[in-house]
DNA sequence: GTGCACACTTTGCCCTATGCAAATATAAGA
DNA sequence: TCTTATATTTGCATAGGGCAAAGTGTGCAC
């Protein structure tokens, strides 16, 4: 908005601004829909505790250092979460009868349940939201996002981004991606 | 999906999946920009200890009791965490002379330096996926992310959204959104 | 086949974040 | 003044997190 009047020396440049703008306010919104999407399950599991239930689902069951490894955090820390998990009956743990020093960790179906409620919900909430749009608008949202994602998959994301990732993540990433 | 080639009695339906799935997609990516901008600062701030600078540069100098409410924490939380921001200079901190039974909370040189330099790499990164974009791509999703922000606006968030949104915010919001 | 190196998990120790309840200190009002 | 409400702090408990060391199995080399 307000970009199309003046002729600036730089075009892209004014447009950059417009895009960066509306990316952020998007990603506001976009946190505050997972943040809502996660509230109903945070009287049974802590924001970490919900993400390792996640990474349980989508990279089935494992060993706990390769579990430690996806989420970023120390294998003592999976542990831990790994023994009060258990102790809710959220996870499932036993010792690998191949490997006697592995353990294999599993979602149990109160497990399976967290997660499947909370992914529904912000399906639900995204699908509200666009269902009020018109459906050109919905056609053009899909082709702008995906531009977008394209885009950005062959983004450097600055030289050394890859090593920070993993340390940064599991701190900077509460909001779970489903 | 599979469901192109099929005549369903709604045809919204699937256009607002396939929106659906997008949108989860940029939310994904938009997180992971967040995780990498929080990076940088990482090894002099916790996670919530950033967020708290945040606020404070928001909505500027004020109270403890309403630092906490912004961040959503418990008021002894927050004493404990200006504690230690204030020990590592990036959080200044006076009684107030006109009532003496408040603190003012007030961001340092060094507090603002944090907040900014998270908030330049965010802009930074976005900047450099839009302008990989072409122009025409670039206000296409201007116009399509205003309109999904506008969507959202009058979106009722399911009826009690409004009651676990302060509470689940603090532990479900980690990416501090600037 | 014995022993050494490596892999997996756990435990100990330390710190931060968090909530609840109780204690303190200060203002404001009746 | 005495009481009530507000602001902050402190005590206590739990969870999340890292690092280092210990414990336990596997597997390979010799």
């Amino acid at each position: 908005m307000a970009t199309g009047d003046r002729a600036g020396p730089e075009p892209g440049a004014r447009d950059a601004d417009a895009v960066t703008k509306a990316v952020m306010t998007a990603s506001r919104l976009l946190v505050a829909v997972s943040a809502r999407s996660l509230a109903a399950v945070q009287d049974q599991v802590t924001l970490p505790q919900f993400r390792l239930l996640v990474m349980l689902e989508q990279h089935g069951p494992g060993k706990l250092v390769g579990l430690a490894q996806q989420l970023g955090v120390n294998p003592s820390t999976a542990t831990r979460m790994i023994d009060r998990l258990y102790a809710s009956g959220l996870v499932d743990r036993q010792a690998n009868p191949d490997n006697r020093r592995e353990n294999l960790l599993a979602l149990t179906e109160a497990g399976h349940r967290i997660v499947s409620e909370v992914t529904a919900r912000r399906r639900a909430e995204i699908g509200a939201i666009v269902s009020r749009m018109e459906p050109e608008q919905r056609s053009a949202l899909v082709e702008a996002l995906t531009a977008f994602s394209e885009a950005s998959e062959d983004t450097p994301t600055h030289p050394h981004g890859r090593d920070l990732y993993p340390l940064g993540w599991s701190e900077a990433t509460p909001s779970v991606e489903t």
